[in-house]
DNA sequence: CTATTTGCAAAGCGTTTGCCGGCCG
DNA sequence: CGGCCGGCAAACGCTTTGCAAATAG
């Protein structure tokens, strides 16, 4: 699937803006990110400046703690594997960003925008590995059915796979020929 | 959460019903299992037969290996992890078991009743680490808008992580005192 | 100054694989 | 006999941890 060194990444732009609409960050989010730190008692590190940096401005979205390691890596070598993943659940502990799992059993990580906007799903590409969102309040329903029924939800997860339209596309061609 | 030693499942006796219920195996489930392994040339050995006898009598679901590996342990002494991981595998492509990942990064099967009846989703206590099922065919609905968008969908998972009637009672009781 | 944070290396965990002997058909 | 099969142990990939040196505030 995605090799660490050759991470493109879909809709970098879109995603920066959709980020900034939602104005979770402000114009200067290394203030933001050390006042918050600083409520904890704990410190704002170059490591810990960058790795928000990259995945708000270069990642994009669901990177894999390698596939971090390397964007931040390029930016500084000053930094471990170990401290990527020490930061990545200190962020999550903060809420700032969000792990998840796209089921082939490597954690995948991305900004945790829940706050401000509905939970979206994930539609993982068996064909590609690209991951794309779905937005959709259906699930609004269904919670409340199985609330019901005396579970309190706090957290869910919902993963389509399949394969994208382009890869469908190109599978049928291949299939043609 | 669960120790495998001490893995007493829910609704056992429910489960066998709901399981028999649906007519995947008839009463000979032995026989059943060696004929569908003869088809692919492989053969019907103990281990594999004590796997799914444990699955369908005793371990009720959402086994993790290492639960099946006890388990099947307690029957044969004849048995070893790496078993337990290739029968899996094999069940799995025979779509006689069905593997998903609970979230906390280990893999957990059920028998997969895929056939019969409709999916169900899951539903994750966080406190004693139970699972529990939830029919419901509303993703359906869901599933249609985004095949309208062009992404063909093969498989899903919908996990919901929160906390079980029983335990939520508890905890209130704890809080209260 | 001192508690926090880091890199390094090693350990940990669940899972997979190579190998060889054993067994079924 | 010839393949499938199993146990064993080692390898694997991702993640976590112990430790002593570095550093933020």
């Amino acid at each position: 699937m995605y090799n660490s060194d050759t991470a493109t990444l879909p809709s970098v732009a879109s995603f920066v803006f959709h980020f900034k609409k939602a104005k979770f960050w402000g114009d200067n989010m290394d203030d933001e990110l050390k006042q918050a730190l600083h409520e904890k008692g704990l410190r704002l590190t170059p490591q810990r400046q960058i790795i928000l940096e990259v995945m708000l401005n270069l990642g994009g979205r669901h990177l894999t703690a390698d596939e971090i390691y390397s964007l931040v890596k390029k930016q500084t070598s000053d930094v471990s594997l170990a401290t990527i993943y020490r930061t990545l659940e200190l962020f999550v502990d903060m809420n700032i960003f969000r792990r998840f799992d796209s089921g082939d059993g490597v954690f995948r990580y991305e900004i945790d925008t829940k706050k401000s906007e509905h939970y979206h799903h994930h539609l993982i590409c068996l064909n590609c590995g690209k991951i794309k969102e779905f937005n959709d309040d259906l699930l609004d329903e269904l919670e409340n059915r199985i609330s019901e029924k005396g579970f309190v939800i706090a957290d869910h997860c919902l993963r389509f796979f399949g394969y994208c339209k382009e890869c469908k596309n190109a599978l049928e061609n291949e299939k043609d020929s």
